[in-house]
DNA sequence: ACCTGAACACCGTTCAAGT
DNA sequence: ACCTGAACACCGTTCAAGT
């Protein structure tokens, strides 16, 4: 069945992403070792991704390319593909093992105040791991050590009277708070780094839509100071009692 | 100042942007016919913007290249240069226009209301539109067809008591709920195209992971479930009963 | 089993020149 | 004023071959 070479090598890679997942990286390595089969490695997955994940701290997602790790680990860009299966994978690889780097903050006993500091504590990462966020929008948890997260969150809206079900969808709205405030924060940074690039709203607004947009044309002076002030611990808070209030509620 | 044709070349440039922001298309275009002055037009701007905007449509924004357009409407890629800075300013330029090809529907009287009926609009509206969500991530609020939902939720919100200030943030707030649900609900539609890549959470949990993350283990069955199970409805009612509870509390 | 080299089919953008 | 052609410095990935 298929059974070419290539086919052979694609299998190869199935191992290394295997790896990832049941945490025993040296495994396959150790028994090819053993076994003394083929050719020694030179190229160890281990610097792939390190390296990978190097060129997205230092210069975020639109700089990693799979030439650019190439080089850099001393290999040629099809040297990789045999350790990872594309760009997305490698990408996904990068993830494992950053939620690890930092340490787990102190939780507050009350489930309500936890529900928030934890919230807040996956906003304050990842505000400092930009890189993480682009690639998280590919969308998947894979990195195991980030879930003690959702388990406290889940855990702490079952303390406060929601159903696991509700603390569940309770965590993926808070997700979306967190996540929709990294993606505009940066991009508004990004935008302020290019001062020549026209602002549209709400230098955009003719008197004729000033009078269609009453409370926007009031608000137009101070927009700017506004979106600057957003504070998520506040909204997160607001969003939060939202979600509790379901407590009980039918469906 | 400047002066070589390279220069001048830029600032034509930035007059086409500036139509776009004026909303008086040819008035460039009839002043250069008048003056009798320089090489007639052979390029319509609107062509290229059309022809981005179908690309997008069609394919989304990983298909548009400027070599694409630049072949589809006829011309050398760098013909386009002459009327848009460079990509990114032709991606904001197809936004403009798109909420008018949407209906505005019918908004009940009362306030609260009144908010989710918007902001569901909105979630409805760009979830049959997933190019716009990609080119938005770019950040900035560039078709002013789309702010009567804006001026709705603040006003809205300051009907149900909030200060101008705290209904803005409210619309934010409401904006990351519905942009996050919009690309998770994107992000897990490509995977599941894709049936041969690995699913991480809840598969790599192991035994000794389920003892510390109980909750998570007792879902892990459901959890493919429960992720498609999302209401956006439920939970922005949710979200916004908690905005709301804000009014008059102190900062 | 692991790696190389050449190739395919692309990118965005600059520069100098043409009409 | 508007457009072209060639070029620069890149992409991800496939394929056939080498050790």
């Amino acid at each position: 069945m298929g059974g070419t070479l290539l086919y052979a090598y694609r299998n190869q890679a199935g191992v290394w992403a295997g790896r990832a997942r049941d945490n025993e990286p040296v495994a396959a390595e150790e028994k090819a070792k053993k076994r003394g089969v083929g050719r020694p490695r030179r190229l160890e997955p281990e610097a792939i991704v390190a390296t990978a994940r190097r060129i997205l701290e230092e210069e975020g997602v639109a700089a990693l390319s799979m030439r650019r790790v190439a080089k850099e680990v001393g290999t040629t860009p099809m040297a990789l593909y045999h350790h990872v299966r594309d760009k997305d994978e490698l990408l996904m690889l990068t993830l494992a093992g950053t939620a690890a780097t930092v340490p787990r903050p102190e939780l507050p006993a009350d489930p309500r105040a936890r529900l928030l500091a934890v919230t807040l504590h996956m906003h304050g990462t990842l505000a400092r791991m930009p890189w993480v966020v682009e690639v998280l929008s590919l969308g998947d948890l894979t990195d195991k050590g980030a879930l003690w997260m959702v388990e406290e969150i889940v855990g702490a809206g079952v303390e406060c009277g929601l159903t696991p079900v509700e603390a569940v969808r309770a965590y993926r709205t808070l997700w979306h708070c967190v996540y929709g405030d990294l993606v505009f924060r940066r991009a508004m940074e990004r935008r302020a780094e290019e001062p020549d690039r026209k602002r549209y709203f709400p230098d955009m607004l003719t008197d004729a839509d000033a009078a269609e947009l009453p409370h926007l044309a009031a608000l137009a002076d101070s927009w700017a100071e506004l979106t600057e002030d957003y504070d998520v611990a506040r909204q997160l808070g607001a969003v939060i009692d939202g979600l509790l209030a379901q407590a009980g509620r039918p469906e």
